[in-house]
DNA sequence: AGAACCACCTGGCAGC
DNA sequence: TGCTGCCAGGTGGTTC
């Protein structure tokens, strides 16, 4: 489900609703996650305080002091604020409860989220050889040009790549390269470096469009109120294989990259 | 080192 | 209606 803009309206969702609570316990009722939940994660946040939440590409940090919750909410993961007492659902896998009534509770259907605890993220293994930020000074032209020569992978892999940039996924990756006019295909190694300048604007671009709108809502996302995300109405190629270019005309066309699917206009999008 | 493939898991949908 | 097969937002691990 979630890409940087989901995550990150997730995290200001929960941002002014739970940052400055104190933590009762953690209730994990299935620990069975893309990593096994620690069976004594609530030791380490019962009785804390919670004095931020901060994002890491796709992980979410709970800073509980001494130490942080770690989450990542996968492919099918979402959290949401609820009243203490609100009967958990089948793939409701862990409640956050805090002594103000509510509670943190994280729903994941395909259980590819995660739910950890880690005394120095700089150091965890999950989190220490991340790539750049793309909303970051450090993802620029100068920086996508250099880090992609010598790749032979497409330049579609090599967005959607997180030791190199962080936070882009299917859904974005498709839609910065129409934006860019750059064919998913390309050889990343390939990347002049004008079309490197337009490739970082047109990620940036529609990272922010899709954090002011609040996030995709493909399928099923739904902010920390449980409102649906708006962004899915705006993709120009995303899952519009056969439908017309809203730019040209021509059909969007889907093919097969990394066990991904791709969507590409073949007239607005050149190698 | 890097690329290609596999794994994890459930649910929704199209087609028969 | 019910079965089967395929698809889905991620990403670490294995193999070559």
């Amino acid at each position: 489900m979630p890409e940087l803009p989901e995550v990150e309206t997730t995290r200001r969702g929960l941002e002014h609703l739970v940052v400055g609570a104190q933590i009762r316990d953690l209730v994990v009722r299935n620990p069975h996650l893309r990593w096994p939940v620690p069976h004594n994660i609530a030791r380490h946040v019962r009785g804390r305080q919670i004095a931020a939440i901060t994002r890491r590409a796709k992980y979410l940090l709970f800073d509980c002091g001494g130490g942080n919750l770690l989450l990542h909410l996968g492919m099918s993961g979402s959290l949401r604020v609820v009243a203490a007492g609100t009967l958990p659902q089948k793939h409701d896998h862990a409640d956050l409860v805090l002594t103000n009534g509510k509670l943190v509770r994280f729903t994941d259907p395909r259980r590819f989220g995660s739910l950890l605890w880690t005394d120095q993220p700089e150091q965890h293994p999950l989190l220490a050889r991340l790539g750049v930020e793309p909303l970051s000074p450090e993802f620029n032209a100068n920086w996508l040009h250099a880090a992609s020569r010598g790749r032979s992978a497409s330049i579609k892999q090599f967005l959607m790549d997180a030791h190199q940039v962080v936070g882009i996924g299917n859904i974005y990756a498709s839609e910065a390269l129409f934006l860019a006019g750059i064919d998913p295909r390309m050889p990343a190694g390939r990347l002049s470096m004008p079309r490197a300048e337009r490739l970082v604007s047109a990620a940036r671009d529609t990272l922010n469009a899709a954090l002011a709108a609040g996030g995709s809502s493909l399928r099923n996302y739904r902010h920390s109120d449980g409102e649906l995300g708006q962004f899915q109405s705006c993709c120009n190629v995303y899952a519009r294989s056969g439908e017309p270019c809203r730019r040209c005309g021509a059909v969007i066309r889907m093919l097969r990259q990394g066990q991904r699917s791709s969507f590409f206009c073949p007239r607005c999008q050149k190698r």
